[in-house]
DNA sequence: GTATGCTTAAAACGGTCGTTTGATTTTCGT
DNA sequence: ACGAAAATCAAACGACCGTTTTAAGCATAC
């Protein structure tokens, strides 16, 4: 009866993290929802901290165990030169596609749990859980920047770092953005979302570098406009 | 002495939800930091979500109106064909990080906010604060989508979100991952980071469709490796 | 059978939460 | 200068939080 316990627990929090959010998801609800008793979280994971903690590990290790095994595949199939840009995005963003059709609904729920994550994040939390993928991303901007030698390094880890966010982003929300008025995504399944990401974010990591000398710096506006008024704001 | 407490609680709670998250927020943290009395959320906003809609109101209004404005003086401008899809891309991601650069460090706050909200969000605060950027995204989609007439509908819908989510990781980041031991970033200021998300996003937008025919169902698995363990994960 | 270690059960702990109350002060048109 | 309206204040409300404690089940080894 322990596993089946601490399998529940963790099935039922992965679940409600992701729908509701950690600091707004209660230990009772938790255990409520996975018919446990409520000192069962404190006595399995110890806090509800290291219960997350232990959600993320568990999904996230295979992930990143196999993007590497994959890249490694990828350098040693290619010769000199190194993978090429589409093949070295795949094998980023794919295994978190396979591993989520594999699940099918029960790591659904988890997709949006990272979302969440790679936003806010208890500075403990995140040290915890992104020192595998620190690995992962120095290993994945190296071969970028072998596939990219023309761009310098900064430019790669920035655009590294986009195709990051577009993947969070497709992950969360299915590929589409949650409007207010529309409902679930219209088409595609998750394999056409994985390869509309992949063909996306291959462009965006080959796109030309910018010439430094021809267009030094960027003009902010494109068009001259009046101008409503002054904020700052974020997405959408 | 009304409108400055209500500037002030503003002001803190933007910074304190963007650091913490709304539900780790609490009320008391928001009016010790701003130094006002407890009840005066409640007297002025009526309730704490209500004070986060408020916040979200204030700084995206005036960025969506430059959206648009934007957007509409390049397509007068332009001819027959419409303005270019960087044109587009610029005008997309443009104001929030112009926006930005005006409030200096008053408004950053608000970026990590904006993409706490992209992942999580409780049902009722999403439908308030998302139906305006609905038509934000509305406009700028049917745009894309007469600079690229060769993809279909869901295509063009499908990057536009990856647009979007490389726009609120790049935002939310400063275009860095937080990776657990690097600091902050090494370089560039956020001109930079505009120029090369707005790089990055224009070629990914731009990028050839995929051929229905010579490439009917792309192969999941790039290379095939033993495949350590199955499970769902997300992006770090 | 009894002792032992692991797991579950029920109840309570101190604290903090969002919100409300009712009195008090400040502001401002007249 | 005065009275109504707006704003601020200290204090308290009930509810829920994460965690701890204490006791009860329940296998297995002696």
């Amino acid at each position: 009866m322990a596993e089946e316990t601490k399998e529940r627990i963790l099935d039922a929090a992965e679940r409600l993290f992701a729908d509701s959010g950690f600091s707004a998801t209660s230990l009772r609800d938790i255990t409520g929802e996975a018919g446990v008793n409520l000192a069962s979280v404190n006595y399995h994971f110890g806090s509800k901290e290291a219960l997350l903690s232990a959600i993320l590990d568990r999904r996230f290790r295979p992930i990143n165990d196999r993007r590497l095994a994959v890249l490694d595949a990828l350098e040693t199939a290619a010769g000199e030169g190194g993978p090429a840009v589409e093949e070295i995005v795949a094998a980023l963003v794919g295994p978190p596609f396979e591993s989520l059709a594999e699940l099918e609904h029960c790591g659904a729920k988890f997709l949006k749990l990272v979302g969440q994550i790679h936003s806010r994040a208890s500075e403990e939390i995140r040290v915890t859980f992104l020192r595998q993928f620190d690995r992962v991303l120095a290993r994945f901007t190296a071969a970028f920047q072998r596939a990219l030698p023309d761009l310098d390094p900064d430019e790669v880890a920035t655009r590294v770092a986009f195709v990051v966010g577009a993947m969070a982003h497709a992950m969360t929300w299915g590929g589409q953005i949650p409007f207010a008025s529309r409902a679930a995504r219209p088409a595609g399944d998750s394999a056409r979302l994985l390869e509309s990401l992949t063909r996306f974010a291959a462009a965006g990591m080959a796109a030309p570098r910018r010439d430094p000398i021809a267009d030094p710096i960027p003009a902010p506006a494109p068009a001259h406009v009046p101008a409503p008024a002054a904020a700052a704001g974020g997405s959408p």
